[in-house]
DNA sequence: GTGAGGCTTGACGCTACGTCAAGGTCAAGT
DNA sequence: ACTTGACCTTGACGTAGCGTCAAGCCTCAC
């Protein structure tokens, strides 16, 4: 019988880890002195402490240990959907690591490369659906653009009561930047989608704005910039860089989401949230 | 300016996260009500909190992000440092999902092929070198071998006293299993090896046993067996097996030490750690 | 008998939050 | 003005697997 000091440079492990087992009940010692309380473990005990060890290293928790550790014959399958668990979540986990370790080296790169990028914020993340009262333009400069919003804004109370409106959202279809003939949709997302679903308004341009459902997008890159809305394209090129460094390409229409403003009396400290739908490079 | 709530949905975050992280002095919200302790957020400041958000992905903790994201130069260079320690974290991380990976898989194999593998302890580790009194002999039997272990015993009171002595360890040197003619290291491990360094022992037989210095081993695998010694062979086989689908190949002459006995009373209830050492397969 | 080292239980710490719980605020509707 | 339900506050506990004290017994070789 040893005591536990001993015991744990048996096993290589410390007496703390000895005792937690023990109180946990996975692990306890052969005998325990009632009176001074000593654990005195015996040497063959080491074969199930082992045991126990090599189930940790596959990653199985203690508790999952504790399950399997004791059934003799049931615990071969249990132990098996275990390890199946645990295969695809280690799988997951080389892939996170890999993406991960892709991304500190492109970072690397770039502070090597000595340029200010200018896109620390670009997080990717899923992006919900949602309701878009919308109108469809070639607009050929922001002045019309919000000379559109702004006659949407002013018919909608017709139908629906300010609260309603969400965002102030474009959706912008020209896949180049073409300044003079910006193919967008232009409007709000609407915060009780379902009691508005079959809104239609008419504008005084003679346009119409009505609600679309816009599909979920599963990767989405975004950043936030402040300043003109009209500059807020200025990082687009250092964001595009850093997506294909990190290892996504575009893959659809990009989005700006104005957080706040723009406000026609001080449109330079517009908040707008750049979106670019992604998708990991093959 | 929003509440908590509309600005955690903003980001796609929590509020207990923004509320953590204000508390940590990470992120605080542009205005708090004194009264109510509402917190306020601007739009300008996801910025900042995007920002957080991507160190944090690429792995760094909160209190590294803490030192980075507020100087505005320095940054550069401490950033670097982190990510470089962040690169060799991660790769070391996806080289040991990867280990794992085989090992689980290697793991189901085995139960789906139904054998009974009966070696479930195999622990690899490693181990330190250790002063080693022993005497080097070409033995056919077990009896010779505890023949001469028992001369041994007897010879060693003369220099130094029975609590010197550690575990009883044979260290094996013939490459195959020959069982009438094992090249073998017979002894005893030493307690304090600096005040024994000299002793050399004469033994009845005309051997002589010496302290040799037995150099640490990286990676070691053991695995504990109790029962008669000469059975203790029996599950070599299959622990060779197992160590062949982890990924290892055997790289030395592999050691028997007796954490019990053997007890001539009770041979049969002998505790021995098998020990062979490995490396990686490349 | 005595000093050193070993053992006991108990408690706190770690990371980055999730999840209640008890109670104060806000804003829309009546 | 009042209600009601959604929203906000702080505070505390839980997580996984131990490491690290701290205060106080136990053992044993000299």
């Amino acid at each position: 019988m040893f005591r536990i000091g001993e015991f744990s440079r048996l096993a290589r492990v410390s007496c703390r880890l000895l005792r937690y087992y023990d109180q946990l009940g996975l692990f306890s010692p052969g005998t325990v002195d009632d009176e001074t309380g000593y654990r005195y473990y015996h040497a063959s005990q080491l074969a199930r402490l082992n045991r126990i060890l090599v189930l940790k290293e596959l990653g199985l928790s203690l508790e999952q240990i504790g399950e399997v550790i004791d059934e003799r014959d049931l615990s071969a399958d249990k132990l098996r959907a275990m390890l199946l668990e645990r295969r695809s979540e280690a799988e997951q986990r080389v892939a996170e690591e890999i993406a991960r370790l892709r991304r500190i080296e492109s970072r690397i790169d770039e502070i090597d490369g000595g340029g200010e990028i200018g896109a620390d914020d670009v997080v990717i993340r899923s992006e919900p659906g949602f309701a878009f009262l919308c109108t469809r333009r070639t607009v050929s400069s922001f002045d019309e653009a919000r000379a559109v919003v702004g006659a949407l804004v002013k018919a909608a109370p017709q139908k629906l009561s300010p609260r309603d409106l969400g965002r102030f959202v474009v959706i912008v279809h020209s896949p180049e930047f073409e300044p003079d003939a910006i193919d967008a949709e232009l409007g709000y997302s609407l915060v009780r989608p379902d009691a508005l679903a079959d809104v239609e308004l008419a504008l005084p341009d003679g346009g119409r704005a009505r609600v679309r459902q816009v599909e979920p997008v599963e990767s989405m890159a975004t950043c936030v910039r402040v300043g003109l809305p009209e500059d807020a394209h200025a990082g687009a090129l250092a964001i595009a860089r850093r997506l294909a460094a990190d290892g996504y390409t575009l893959c659809g229409p990009n989005r700006e989401v104005f957080l706040r403003g723009p406000d026609p009396r001080a449109p330079e400290q517009a908040v707008v949230e750049m979106q670019y739908p992604v998708r990991p490079r093959t």
